[in-house]
This record gives structure tokens, C-alpha cells and sequence, in this order.
DNA sequence: GCGCTTGTTAAAGT
DNA sequence: AACTTTAACAAGCG
């Protein structure tokens, strides 16, 4: 789940619950899921305390009573879950952050994608990685800029996270519905007004989903994403999610930048 | 059992 | 050289 808005759900939970603590342990499964030398993260975390959070993107940043940062990324499928007892320890928790009150912090991997490690800078990380402007913080000159660059469809440069960061395959694909624009649009030659409709539908999609704290199932029936497999909750009818929630069109599927692509023919014209 | 998956990146291609 | 596309990664899920 975790594009942005799960990221940003994952850092209001991590300071609500973890804070100003002094780590007193940490379990690791598996240390492929590390991205710093496992008896070094112990070292320089335990005794530390979270002291603060930073999201840029899909990227949490949890800032230590120390020169250097943890940085957290949640793969395609990672997720927090803050816990008491043994017997409570959810599944997946692969990686485990034990907390002077006894209580632990689980972060958790069913898939193996996510990662986690120390950064000695977090704007040099951002650079290094090419992670562009946070997609609640983007202007639109900055987005004009970076999608006017490339020789790639709307949707593979919205994809991109050095053209604007945290957008994840659905969200672009609600992004590009809620603006009219075709995912295969080419990205250079989008129109002022198109990219001003971009921009203002990732405010939008990205607010409302942080709204709902990322729970898909009551995000507006306005939406596109019900039209996902995952996700017809709204929707008494089986069949109703299939159609544009604006038109009644039967919506179409199809692979842009190898990606399953849900849009609308008739309110996205190629 | 088969195909699919909300992300990223190394390798291959242009 | 620089940008774009593809395949691979790992494992759970329906």
C-alpha cells in the first residue's frame, strides 16, 4: 500500500507511538532488508530515541538524538504496527525496534521489498537517489518542468519520483482521470492548462487519501480507484465499478510503462 | 498452481 | 552520453 499517503499515515502512527524513547534493542530477520551493515545500525541506534519524522515522498525519515537518520521505505507492501507482547507480534515483523517502555515497534515486510538504514544527510540522500519535490509541495512550474523534459507518456513521468515524489500506480492513475488527461499522453507535449489540472489533482487525490488515512474503501465514489479488483467497497452492485464513475463508460485496462493502467476512453481522450 | 501485485533499480536498448 | 524501456527482485494472495 504504501505510496505517499500510507507513508504520511506511517509517520503520524510513528509519532504518536514511538517517540522520545530510548531504543533498547533491535531484532532483524533478514538483513537483506538493510541497507547499513547490521551490527553497525544496532550500535547506532540502541541507546538512541526518535525524536522526530520526516516524509519526502515514500521516504520516512526518522531523525535520532544523534548526527544521522533512519531511513525507512516500505517497498510495495510494508507497513508499522506498534505492540506490547510476544504473543501480539504480527506477522511479517521482520524488523523490530524494542522501546524502553516495553512496548516495540514493528516494521513489517511480507514481500521482502522494503528497506531500512542509516543516512548521514537527508537532503544529500534525496540527491543521490534523484527524489524531485514532494507531491503536497510540488508548484506547478516545477511539475511543467519536469514533465515537459521527457520523452516518455504522462503516466511513466508521473510514475517517475525525479519528476515529482510519491505518486505510486494508482495514484497516478486517479491523478490522470481526475485531470482528463490519457496515461499514454505524451509527457512534452502537455498543455498549460492539462498540467495545471495535473498538478491540481494531486493535491487533490493525495489530500483525500490522507484524509481517509489511505483506507481506499471510503475515498469518494468520484474516484477511479474502485474500479480496482481490490476495491469495490462502495458499490453495492458487483459489476458497478467497472464503469467511469463520471460517464457510465466501461472503463478500460491496459499496460502503460508495464503497469496496470485503469482509465477512462471517453473522459481521457488519447 | 498460475498469474498478479501499491516499488525500485540494474541492465539492455536507442 | 544521456535518456528510456525492460526484466528482475521476493513472497503473499486469490
Amino acid at each position: 500500500m504504501p505510496e505517499l499517503p500510507e507513508v504520511e499515515t506511517y509517520r503520524r502512527y510513528l509519532e504518536e507511538t514511538s517517540l522520545h524513547q530510548t531504543i533498547t534493542g533491535l531484532h532483524v530477520e533478514d538483513t537483506k532488508l538493510l541497507t547499513t551493515d547490521y551490527d553497525e545500525l544496532r550500535q547506532k541506534i540502541v541507546g538512541r530515541q526518535m525524536v522526530g519524522t520526516r516524509r519526502v515522498g515514500k521516504n520516512l525519515f526518522v531523525l535520532l538524538d544523534a548526527p544521522y537518520v533512519l531511513h525507512l521505505h516500505f517497498g510495495m507492501t510494508g507497513g508499522l504496527a506498534y505492540f506490547r507482547h510476544d504473543e501480539d507480534t504480527p506477522r511479517f515483523a521482520r524488523i523490530v525496534f524494542f522501546l524502553a517502555s516495553g512496548f516495540r515497534l514493528g516494521f513489517l515486510c511480507p514481500r521482502k521489498f522494503e528497506r531500512v538504514g542509516l543516512v548521514e544527510d537527508v537532503d544529500a540522500h534525496l540527491k543521490r537517489k534523484k527524489i524531485a519535490r514532494d507531491g503536497l509541495e510540488i508548484a506547478v512550474s516545477e511539475l511543467a518542468d519536469a514533465l515537459l523534459r521527457r520523452k516518455t507518456s504522462a503516466k511513466v513521468a508521473l510514475l517517475d519520483q525525479a519528476t515529482v515524489a510519491g505518486l505510486g500506480n494508482w495514484i497516478v492513475d486517479e491523478v490522470l482521470f481526475q485531470a482528463k488527461v490519457h496515461p499514454e499522453k505524451n509527457a512534452a507535449s502537455l498543455v498549460p492548462s492539462q498540467i495545471e489540472r495535473l498538478h491540481a489533482a494531486i493535491l487533490l487525490v493525495l489530500q483525500t487519501a490522507i484524509a481517509h488515512e489511505a483506507a481506499y474503501g471510503r475515498f469518494p465514489t468520484s474516484f477511479l480507484i474502485h474500479a480496482r479488483k481490490w476495491d469495490a467497497s462502495p458499490y453495492p452492485d458487483k459489476n458497478a465499478h467497472r464503469l467511469c464513475p463520471r460517464c457510465a463508460t466501461d472503463l478500460q485496462v491496459s499496460k502503460v510503462g508495464g503497469r496496470t493502467t485503469y482509465f477512462c476512453p471517453t473522459c481521457q481522450p488519447a
